[in-house]
DNA sequence: GGTCTGCTTTACGTTTACGTCAACGTAAGA
DNA sequence: TCTTACGTTGACGTAAACGTAAAGCAGACC
């Protein structure tokens, strides 16, 4: 049968807290079913998780992540949602151009400040 | 003689609120002169100021962006200080690397979801 | 039956990054 | 001189993302 998570074991996986986890669940970015009153998670709830965590390395908040979670959640029944869903891709791809951009240049100038101080380094020694 | 910054035009140029240009000087990421009571900002504080909003953009904490920031003022006397600072730098190398991963797997799943979507409107009208 | 372990909800506390008054100073202009 | 504009320092408020008890339930083991 399908393989199960219990809440403690899902947080260690994700090394997160509990609490975390619950928090998550409040605001609508998982739910799973119930087993009496404890909580049960499916196997794919590891697929949102991961997506969550490289949210949060991206700097978003938890709203914007559902957001961008429900992306890829699109029902394509209504053509008028999926145009809606290309408009929010766009806007998010923006978003994401625009920090990679902003890496790039803040990469290069580590690169020149690594270099200069290397070489003030091999000069005092 | 050079130009002049008051705290009001600043927040202008840079569209946020003086509060919050208080508050980056609260943090220790911006040290204007005085003049009188009054603060008096140098034209080089431009330069800071495009550095704290992308840090921001990339979702760094004002304790980050400082330390980020503090990186362009190395003092290249001593060799520790240099030494700690670029083991620094590749500590935020490592995390702007990862940010670029990140980065590229989101829009690739979401250009992804773009060809999805398009094709699914197309057959629909 | 008692205890332990793991989970539950409820609820208040905390940090960050400001917003939002309040009360005051000061220099310029009518 | 009075007003207006622009600035100042507190100080309290707030939203987000959890941390941290507190108190209780429920199944497993002894």
């Amino acid at each position: 049968m399908s393989e199960a998570y219990g809440i403690a074991e899902l947080a260690r996986e994700f090394d997160v807290t509990t609490r975390t986890i619950r928090y998550y669940e409040d605001k609508g970015l998982l739910s799973p079913r119930r087993k009496g009153q404890r909580r049960v998670y499916a196997p794919r709830v590891r697929v949102r998780l991961r997506l969550i965590m490289r949210g949060k390395r991206l700097g978003f908040s938890l709203d914007e992540i559902r957001e961008l979670i429900d992306l890829y959640d699109v029902d394509p029944s209504e053509a008028t949602q999926l145009r809606h869903f290309l408009d929010k891709i766009s806007e998010h791809k923006a978003v994401l151009v625009r920090q990679q951009a902003d890496i790039a240049e803040t990469l290069s100038e580590m690169r020149r400040i690594e270099v200069q101080c290397s070489r003030l380094l091999s000069e005092k020694k």
